[in-house]
DNA sequence: TTGATTTTTCGATAATTTCCGATATGTCAT
DNA sequence: ATGACATATCGGAAATTATCGAAAAATCAA
């Protein structure tokens, strides 16, 4: 898939990010949908969707429509390149991403619409700071 | 060496830009000068500079200086991660790169004081295009 | 249909990066 | 010391990217 030189800085690219990189980190051990992301990760819920966009261009995930929320995954094995799979392990055993990783444990335990009305709730009242 | 996830997004910024990742590729096989790698690849030597000072930075290239040149090498495999590592084997598989090498075989025919001089007058005289 | 809900796209500013000629630094030879 | 040469750094204009609120699109439910 990265069979010349400006793919594979593309794909680069897609994850020399912070954000872009946590996204796909928290991905590995399962999908999620957007709202949860955004909430996991406390960001305003456009950019999580823009970075699914660099993700996806760089054919890093895969998407599953399920009525009105989309769940993301990272693509399987056998379609992954070596390069991620060892991205992916050595993002794997950063604290950061293993913090990340146990609140979207504690996020999944809540009910996706109420995730989603607090994601948006969170993005109409207070800037910066997120609710209480 | 990536122990957070700002040192690895750093890292994957160095490598996640055309000129840089070449000169990383073009490394792989062994050492070369600054002139060298500018007359390889054609570009101003003060590219080059700078290139190789992102590379450094994160931490994939080591220097040695030998009289006036400065000769920079990729860091022994010992030292690399798991992930430079991926890297360059997947970027060692480019036909870019493979012809970057090809080319370094012909500068690397030439002495190098020849060289530089020459990277050094193709800096003065024509803009873009390189001489006769 | 209308309204509610989730996600994407747009818009516009701010911040960062790229690029390369010109200049500075450092090193050798004399 | 001086000059020649290799590399590094600077300056600053142009291009790209980041950010996020606001608006649009898409989907479901009634």
């Amino acid at each position: 898939m990265a069979d010349d030189l400006r793919t594979l800085v593309e794909q680069l690219k897609a994850v020399s990010h912070p954000l872009r990189l946590r996204v796909l980190a928290l991905l590995e051990p399962g999908e999620l949908c957007v709202c949860q992301i955004a909430e996991t990760l406390q960001v305003p819920q456009s950019s999580v969707s823009e970075a699914l966009k660099e993700l996806r261009r760089a054919g890093f995930l895969t998407e599953r429509k399920q009525g009105r929320w989309v769940f993301v995954a990272v693509v399987k094995k056998k379609h992954a390149t070596p390069l991620l799979k060892s991205l992916l392990a050595q993002a794997g055993s950063l604290d950061e991403v293993q913090q990340d990783r146990l609140r979207a444990q504690e996020v999944k335990a809540i009910s996706i619409p109420v995730v989603c009305s607090k994601v948006q709730k969170a993005a109409q009242s207070d800037p910066t700071v997120a609710h209480a």
